[in-house]
DNA sequence: GCATGCCACCTGTCTGGACAAGCCATCGTC
DNA sequence: GACGATGGCTTGTCCAGACAGGTGGCATGC
């Protein structure tokens, strides 16, 4: 670890989060915590800016920074697979292929993973369990460039994202994600063990590398119960939102 | 608006929403752009800085940073109101209280506002429409300390958040958002037109100060098909996930 | 006692410079 | 033609300094 600004954001984040700065206390000043650091306002700014985008910290012109939390949110904000989630959460991630086959892409599916309609892509029916419950039914659409990668997968893959990740390099650094509610179709009530019709948790994705070529596109649909997605902002997180609230 | 990073962010974002840079495309170098807008490299990486959060522009080192997406998302990470969310995407918002009255707190809601079991609070049942149409039940518990300020708002108040800060000067800075799909009880049903039992889109959340002063602690439900939430994230944008995915 | 004005302090913004590390096209070699 | 080395360009990181504007506490005056 040779960067410094990380290296003085960790600290921090452990300070904040053993309690030597509590919810609601008065952080030391940048030009302070710089000499200690024996490092210049920059990059210690940078360290703060870190937090303050994990919600952490907060700040105000002319004010010292407040700790707003004692814990970074896991949350979608840092773009985790299930499988890092699940275990972030103290839980043991599990899964299973149901069906995987070659097809051809519908113009939806072509267009949102910018590809001609009619180019092959691959469709993989996968459950997802916690603990050994099942929590998740993925319908993912991958693109054709990456479908020989994911088939070489083993049926009860742990984490694609990671296994992607060692096999070819392949990185999902970007992605979009739709939430809201639908009733569960028969498949789903089957295999999440719910009644047809009740609620579930649908979240749409479409998942990209850092050059912004996508590589899947998912509908997940999660048992409610046994998943909460958990969101923590803040106005300071984002420069837009920083402005006094418009009419 | 004196601040050169902010104006120079404003006009890459409607020359990327305008496709003068198109997805995929590569965007000038800092020193070009810095050069041509008369400032310094440190200004406009702020700016691209803002872009980047908001998951318009990825960048590696040694590369061009490149387009990622034309529009920025709406979602939570700029911690909007409803109000305020509607109209940025050109909908008229409206709103009416169906009750509220003055309680005390259960043990639960005294946990979750920090305050001590049995204070004071302020329940409120509000409907909130799009366009005229029925979209969200909030269920609102305020703390007692602000009761009276939002008492004295009217029925039909459009922005709670806006009327709140122009009130009182109090400002939702910060919040913590819980997300699942229940089925609608006969008092969701009935406000939200659909049938009883139908998925809904639960939104459990508790918005805080910039102190950390907990608000308002809310159980908002929203009717599917007519309220979809993005989320748009990169590794990127938080340094947390910058690094290799771990075993 | 209370309001007001002042002032030290702190964060936000910006500059101009420097070096390290990564990318990629070009060139030369095999 | 395929392959590997090279070097220019670009982004990441860091520094030292400057000024503007907001905060909050203290002292003054009513």
């Amino acid at each position: 670890m040779t960067r410094r600004h990380e290296e003085i954001a960790d600290e921090l984040r452990r300070a904040i989060g053993d309690g030597s700065y509590p919810v609601g206390a008065a952080l030391p000043s940048e030009s302070e915590l710089a000499a200690a650091h024996g490092v210049s306002r920059g990059t210690l700014r940078q360290a703060f800016g870190t937090l303050q985008s994990e919600g952490l910290i907060g700040s105000r012109q002319g004010a010292r920074r407040v700790v707003l939390a004692a814990t970074p949110s896991q949350s979608f904000t840092e773009l985790r697979s299930f499988a890092q989630w699940a275990r972030a959460g103290g839980r043991t991630p599990g899964g299973r292929v149901l069906s995987a086959h070659r097809g051809k892409a519908t113009d939806a599916e072509a267009a949102q993973l910018q590809l001609a309609p009619g180019d092959e892509v691959l469709h993989v029916l996968r459950i997802r369990t916690l603990d050994g419950d099942p929590v998740l039914l993925e319908r993912t659409v991958y693109a054709g460039w990456c479908a020989e990668a994911v088939e070489a997968l083993p049926d009860d893959c742990e984490s694609v994202t990671q296994s992607l990740y060692d096999a070819v390099g392949l990185v999902m650094s970007h992605g979009e994600h739709h939430l809201d509610a639908v009733p569960a179709g028969t498949v789903d009530a089957r295999e999440l063990s719910v009644r047809r019709g009740s609620p579930l948790l649908r979240v749409r994705r479409t998942t990209t590398t850092a050059e912004g070529r996508p590589v899947e596109t998912s509908d997940d649909r999660y048992r409610p119960g046994t998943v909460v997605f958990t969101v923590r902002n803040s106005v300071q997180a984002n420069p837009l939102a920083r402005t006094t609230p418009d009419h």
